[in-house]
DNA sequence: CGGAAAATCGATACGCCGTACGGAATGGTG
DNA sequence: CACCATTCCGTACGGCGTATCGATTTTCCG
């Protein structure tokens, strides 16, 4: 199903037809059914073989905080290089084999602290949770909607006019500050990188207090 | 747009169609097309329309801490009212009207602090992330895939016979003793409550650790 | 190797979808 | 009344997921 994966990257989950694919086989529409039962199916299989990339290789770090903070930063990696899975992802759960190994990872990150299971879960999904918003709105800053290719540029000079309306309104005293020099919803890649950083330090930060790890 | 809104509580975003929507105000379905120019217009008008439900009315707490939880915890409940709006929310930014209002409220929420715009916006940025994160998992959990309903025991007797496969693989020795009682993917309504209070008091103080607020 | 059984393929068709287009009706303004 | 802009409506095009069914290929067993 690779060729589903390159076009779903190319062009977004929407460009991913059953016919399209099966065209992209050579073959005809029908005949994927013998593979798939549904077509979400065929969306669960694409999710599973890209789930296999959020898999840290190698050994990971002993230290609890580095050990899932490489595990989150893989995943942020594979869902930008991807961006479609965010939609596969928040459709519903993955537990598909590489699934069950991503989660079994997670935890294996945390083998080493004294607290119940339970309690690793919850740190677990308290991280990914914050990932995965972190994710979503970056990408949702990046390419404005999928499929709707407008430059950066574009999409700015469209919107000033109006934000500016609402800027003079005077209903926003807080938010016209941020408004005025380049919205704060588009900051460029490396502050992108800063952001989740502090985001993740300050979710991870937060958990260690509490438990006192 | 009430009826959009109505079909999309009911039976979630995918039923929305124009032809759908038309039907139900009695009129054809090019007949939208006079209010609307493409269908993500019908969307965007939707979500707003969502969007105002989200503001806190009356004061806000003075207690930063208290006031953007209680903004967070509003969020979540339109979103569980309407879980349709995670699609558009991650499809786009949500630069409407009532968008708008409520980034500036969420900046009112720290309007006392003695800190930079710019770091009033990150806090609020990773905030969100999280809170956008549990949300989309939490209504993936309990509809599994949105308009395919099946209740809650039904999927589990189809899922674990698959999940023992795994299990007894021992291929997951820190997962397997969760997943064996219940999937800790599925927790009750009154846990989420717990798991939603519990990130956002880490990620609380985490912010507050770091910025000596 | 021969033939039965199972898996795969192919074409066609149904009912949806978003929306381009062009004509008909409607209502407000001179 | 005539004019014109806005709204409404029917039709049509190309695309979608997939049910059905006959034909073909592949696989397996005696």
């Amino acid at each position: 199903m690779a060729s589903a994966i390159a076009i779903a990257d190319a062009e977004g989950i929407d460009a991913v037809s059953i016919r399209r694919v099966a065209a992209e086989l050579g073959a005809r529409a029908m005949s994927l059914y013998t593979h798939i039962e549904r077509k979400e199916d065929l969306f669960d299989l694409m999710a599973d073989e890209v789930n296999a990339e959020i898999l840290v290789e190698g050994e990971l770090p002993g230290d609890w905080r580095e050990a899932i903070s490489a595990i989150v930063r893989r995943t942020r990696e594979v869902l930008r290089r991807h961006p479609w899975l965010v939609d596969l992802v928040s459709r519903r759960p993955q537990v598909g084999p590489n699934g069950l190994r991503h989660g079994e990872q997670s935890l294996a990150a945390l083998s080493r602290l004294r607290i119940e299971p339970e309690w690793k879960w919850r740190i677990i999904a308290a991280v990914d949770d914050y990932a995965l918003g972190f994710v979503i709105r970056e990408g949702m800053r990046q390419e404005g909607s999928r499929g709707y290719a407008w430059t950066q540029a574009e999409r700015d000079a469209l919107m000033r006019p109006y934000l500016r309306e609402f800027i003079d309104s005077g209903e926003f005293p807080n938010l016209a500050p941020l408004l005025a020099d380049g919205a704060p919803d588009v900051e460029g890649g490396d502050r992108a990188d800063d952001d989740f950083e502090r985001g993740l330090r300050w979710m991870l930060d937060g958990i260690a207090r509490d438990l006192a790890l």
